[in-house]
RNA sequence: GGCCCGGUGGUCAAGCGGUUAAGACACCGCCCUUUCACGGCGGUAACACGAGUUCGAUUCUCGUCCGGGUCACCA
């Protein structure tokens, strides 16, 4: 009763021009891993009720009983409170539409399909698998051949009692066209001929998709059906079963699909084979939750300013659902790595530094260092954290390196010069009793001008010796703080051994 | 194959009949510098094609081509 008085006064006030509440709602099938592109469809319909003061419902779409992945419901739970997409309603915190979980409404479809099948807009079906799949193999193309629609009523009476199994199809017009106006696509219209009579029901009771969703949707009072355009051609079919129960369509937001670049340089739906796909998957690698969801904001869509870094925050504030464009985008791993690495510089080295110490941890264990310097210099220089086990690799244990890395024309290093510079920074430093970073740096710097050599003449060959590679984090003065003195002057005497 | 949608640099994209066609990523060069990075400056690079409509089309219309999506008892 509730629910007809708010339908009833949603069309009045939308029929006046008035604001209506907007309700869009995120149905995300148990999969078991959550695809980016379903995670962007999440974040629209989140952004879509947000950004106008509207509610953000959770809904569970699992009739696919055949494809039930133990644990998978809880990997959509952690993704959204990961990226901060809290629901108004959903299965784990309730609301007034309930229940959230499709296998918990499964009785209510039935009798939905049966008035339909009383109105006309549907029928029993009983043909068998094998009929069908034969069908499919004579015409790939071909689809259902209608075999049940016509079947008498005696006939159908008949099979049902015989407890015959069967599934309850759409009856779709064979003539004409059906249109809807898709906010982002425009008008679209399909002949009804295009149309295939699909299962609403299936043999285990269970709704598809196809039914479930405008069942739920409608009563739910999703206002705003939010999804990629996959579903573009698919829409009359629901724009038919809206119709044909009497209820309100509800406005529909098409979103571009979200591409991969093949090898060859084509490209298609994003999959695995071109990289990470899923939230977690991006996560492992080293994408904060914030550049995904900033990333793929981005994505389909763009603010009238051109701006690119925004917060979830932000985002509910600039979302618009007209900068939402037509065109698939790819997905390019390269920029999602560029934007990680703003967020990173963006962090104060305190928390760069909280978020960092898993990756210390796994270079230098449980031991004390100068975590503050280690961020000074990784911070600006790591694009994901999860370089920084690798960039500090040489910390841990000095690679094995030939002599020629001592050469650099740019700091005109040479064999010879650099065996000097070593030593004589030996003697330096073995005199050094206060092993910090500002007096190995006065010092260091002291000695080059008393050698009367440009500063990186005397620090190349320090820093090659130290680090044994030629691409350090850092320079020679943090590299030799961090060291300590004797793996310092080990290290160094080890270089000159190779002079 | 039918139907639907799309087509601005390599990628994301502004643009809504008149612009030197923005910006970002990537790439290249220079500067800064103790290597690399960060930062700064600069550069290469685009309206798929053909007809219309118009004084004028990247923008509107049509066709072609190309790309994608969709045609399940999956969602």
């Amino acid at each position: 009763m509730i629910n007809q008085i708010r339908i009833l006064s949603q069309r009045f006030y939308a029929q006046k021009g008035w604001i209506v509440l907007i309700r869009t709602r995120f149905a995300p099938s148990p999969t078991g891993f959550m695809h980016v592109g379903n995670l962007r469809t999440a974040l629209f319909e989140y952004l879509i009720a947000k950004s106008q003061g509207g509610q953000f419902v959770l809904r569970i779409e699992d009739t696919d009983q055949e494809r039930l992945v133990e644990g998978a419901t809880q990997v959509i739970y952690d993704t959204l409170r990961q990226v901060g997409l809290q629901h108004d309603e959903g299965p784990d915190i309730g609301g007034e539409f309930g229940p959230y979980v499709q296998s918990e409404r499964k009785d209510l479809y039935l009798p939905y399909a049966k008035k339909l099948v009383e109105l006309g807009g549907a029928y029993y079906c009983f043909c068998t698998k094998e009929r069908l799949d034969a069908l499919h193999e004579q015409n790939a193309f071909g689809g259902y051949d209608r075999h049940c629609r016509d079947l008498p009523k005696e006939e159908v009476d008949r099979l049902l009692a015989a407890g015959t199994p069967y599934v309850i199809r759409q009856k779709m017009p064979l003539t004409g066209t059906t249109t809807y106006d898709d906010v982002v696509y425009g008008t679209i219209s399909i002949d009804n001929k295009e149309l295939e009579d699909q299962i609403l029901i299936k043999s285990d009771g269970y709704p598809t998709y196809n039914f479930a969703n405008v069942i739920d949707d409608h009563l739910m009072q999703i206002t705003h059906v939010v999804r990629g355009c996959e579903y573009l051609t698919s829409t009359p079919k629901y724009v038919l079963l809206y119709q044909a129960f009497g209820w309100d369509v509800p406005t529909f937001v098409h979103l571009p699909l979200i591409m991969g670049k093949n090898e060859d340089g084509s490209v298609s739906k994003l999959s695995k084979r071109h990289g990470s796909t899923s939230f977690a998957g991006l996560m492992d690698e080293g994408y904060l939750a914030p550049v995904i969801t900033n990333y793929i904001a981005l994505l389909g869509w763009c603010p009238k300013d051109n701006r690119e870094l925004f917060s979830l925050k932000d985002l509910e504030q600039e979302f618009s659902i007209d900068g939402i464009s037509k065109s698939p985008a790819v997905f390019d791993y390269d920029k999602l790595t560029w934007l990680n690495g703003e967020y990173l510089r963006a962090l104060t080295p305190e928390q760069f530094t909280e978020l960092a110490m898993p990756y210390y941890r796994e270079v230098f264990g449980e031991g004390e260092k100068d975590w503050s310097l280690l961020t000074t210099i990784l911070q600006p220089r790591v694009t994901k954290l999860t370089q920084i086990p690798e960039v500090l690799s040489f910390f841990k244990e000095l690679p094995e390196y030939p002599a020629d890395f001592f050469v650099n024309k740019k700091s005109k290093t040479n064999l010879e010069n650099s065996k000097t510079m070593l030593e004589e920074a030996i003697t330096l430093l073995e005199g050094l009793e206060n092993w910090q970073m500002d007096t190995l740096h006065d010092s260091l710097l002291e000695l080059a001008a008393r050698l009367g050599v440009k500063n990186g003449t005397l620090l190349w060959p320090v820093r090659i010796a130290a680090a044994g590679v030629t691409v350090t984090p850092g320079g020679a003065m943090e590299i030799l703080t961090l060291l300590g003195k004797d793996e310092s002057i080990r290290r160094l005497k080890l270089g000159l051994s190779k002079l």
